[in-house]
DNA sequence: CGCGCCCCTTGGAACGTTCCAGCTTGCATT
DNA sequence: AATGCAAGCTGGAACGTTCCAAGGGGCGCG
């Protein structure tokens, strides 16, 4: 009766199952299966006989049915806030390293830096059942965290949680902002002006880390803090922002990478020399920094470390080898390139001038 | 005996189930079923009383017994080649637009470069019986394209298959590579050196659009090519090995984007004006290109259409409305940005000026 | 010769859904 | 009062695996 009859009968392909190899190798499903699954007990002779039909049948496990009866996937499903920031390639580039090396297939999924959409894309993986969810900087609410944890491990990247139903994996975002204030002092600036990263994971700490850092320094009264954003367009408005200020910042400092880049459109365009007239750091160490063309002095935050380390701890989860939630923190290090440089003439001029180039020395105490 | 005992019990976590929900909410399986699925026929009283028993248990539906017995998951499997390229960040953001649309989800595989690990990503989506697979740039042997097609609807993504096996989704390199060409004729140069993408998809047509335009403008005697990549190291290297001809070229096409970005470095480390100097034109389009600070001219491959068009073929096949290969070629298009000017003075004089500037003329006619 | 053991192999149950045929109930129609 | 029918609901079979308890030979040993 349907309008297209017979070959409507199967839904479109499903591939020959384990009893059409059993049946071609002329052996039991069982067999068959452990010999897909590598597992020591079967003849050889029955082993080429089972080699051979899945061959000439093109046969493949169907992973829905094994996941069923063994009420796991080994599929961890990785969340990606933002597939077009090239920090992620590195994160993802580490994830799917230390998952393959434990016997782990991963899946992404991204929600296009949307929340709404990264919510969606959660909910799929969860609903797929992966053995670990890994969340790259995202978004959502901390609710629908504590949600995903109550049904699966979880470990959240670059946004620390402060409840327990997750372990994170952040990288000291105080910490990497002192360096980037540190190392503007050690060339001698003061009017260290920050650009920041809105509500992009981790903004908030890194504006933290700033201020902290400022006031450790003695260098308060030359807070200057605008709005950004984590991208290009935020970086390019927060600089211009920053060119109206009356006494000019000899140094600026962005939120990440491509804030940076676009500052230093800004600037140029301003008629000012990157490092000459103005140093600029930013954070993140991604892919464009290094750039040669770029060539943006940054923070490093070990993407790919940072990824291996989120597999690291939801294996440990799965395994049930840990049951206290861990929150990793990893070491941010200063990258020095060609976008800082000693502070300008006149800057030393019309800045106060009066404590001199203690900064310096202190700093390399320090580190 | 285990050395944990009794915790060891359940696979660790397995959600509540179907039969959990039906329980807590006074009803059979059948009827929770039909209320997740949203099926009419169903009294508002037990539709409540479901959604409060799924509610209060966290239950999602396991998509993998689902699969198992509808026989298709309306998952899309995508294999990216390189994450970090990003031209396919556009890629993933137009196949998820559309998927989404269409009530499909999609799972990210990536091969991280390598074409083993390429086919390894591509058993895995095929082992988790997605309904349909798209290639992003593979790099894999055609064999395993055409083994994967045997399963599953295919859809290869710049990359053009011979066979029938799967359907396609490609830029025309050729029109675009003469594009870049005639871009740089109508600024006056014919001294237009070309680097090569190596083993990058797309890369072979694309040179081979190069040397057409060149025979087809009369200036084969020009053609010069070097060896680089689609990566900025590989540009970098070109245009060094550019740099060492005794007439310099006088504008520049790269591969890709990437490549154009290291031979940008090349040059100015050379101490060589963009585009004073020399001209530069990429090919993509990608988010670097755009950057302001780098400003490259480039070719506009549509990469979030492409990634829509790829999900629309799929679509077709899996639905079976169509069963004729397709094989979709997108026009690329010229994005002028500042990397490319007029010839500069001395190439006039030391070049062949004998045939004047008809060039210009001609082209602006062909667009 | 009979017993036990090891090696290899096997069929059935289970996993969590959807689908389908059929059941009940109540109401309108004859 | 009997019949028909629709609305709402239900239980069992199926999907393709893995796991497990158990079956069948062959062989060495007492």
């Amino acid at each position: 009766m349907s309008p297209r009859g017979q070959d409507t009968k199967r839904p479109s392909q499903s591939g020959p199952t384990i009893l059409d190899v059993a049946r071609v190798a002329g052996v039991s499903k069982s067999l068959v299966s452990m010999v897909t699954r590598g597992e020591a007990g079967v003849s050889e002779e029955s082993r080429k006989a089972v080699l051979e039909a899945i061959e000439e049948l093109n046969y493949r496990p169907n992973v829905m049915a094994q996941s069923l009866v063994q009420r796991r996937t080994r599929i961890l499903g990785v969340m990606i806030s933002d597939l077009r920031n090239p920090f992620f390639g590195a994160v993802v580039s580490g994830i799917q390293g230390r998952a393959g090396e434990l016997g782990y297939r991963v899946l992404f999924n991204t929600g296009d830096r949307r929340p709404e959409k990264e919510e969606g894309a959660i909910e799929n993986l969860l609903e797929l059942r992966v053995d670990g969810l890994i969340l790259a900087s995202p978004r959502v609410a901390d609710a629908v965290i504590v949600r995903a944890g109550r049904s699966v491990p979880v470990v959240v990247l670059n946004r620390h949680m402060t409840d327990d139903s997750s372990d994170s994996v952040t990288n000291d975002n105080i910490a990497g902002a002192r360096l980037a204030v540190e190392h503007c002092l050690s060339f001698g600036h003061r009017r260290i002006a920050f650009i920041k990263g809105g509500v992009g994971a981790g903004a908030r700490t890194r504006s933290e880390g700033y201020l902290r850092a400022m006031r450790d320094f003695d260098l308060a009264e030359h807070i200057v803090m605008v709005e950004g954003g984590h991208t290009e367009e935020g970086g390019y408005r927060g600089a211009q922002g920053l060119l109206k200020m009356k006494p000019l910042p000899t140094a600026i400092f962005a939120s990440n990478d491509l804030c940076a880049i676009g500052a230093m459109n800004a600037l140029e365009e301003a008629g000012l020399k990157i490092p000459d007239d103005v140093s600029l750091v930013g954070y993140d160490n991604n892919s464009l920094a290094a750039l040669r063309h770029i060539s943006l002095t940054t923070i490093d935050q070990p993407g790919e470390d940072m990824g291996r380390s989120a597999v690291e701890r939801l294996s440990e989860r799965i395994k049930e080898e840990r049951t206290a939630p861990r929150h990793d923190v990893v070491a941010p290090s200063l990258v020095v390139r060609s976008t800082t440089g000693p502070l300008p003439a006149e800057g030393v001029i019309d800045g106060d001038a009066s404590k001199p180039m203690a900064a310096p020395r202190r700093l390399s105490d320090s580190r």
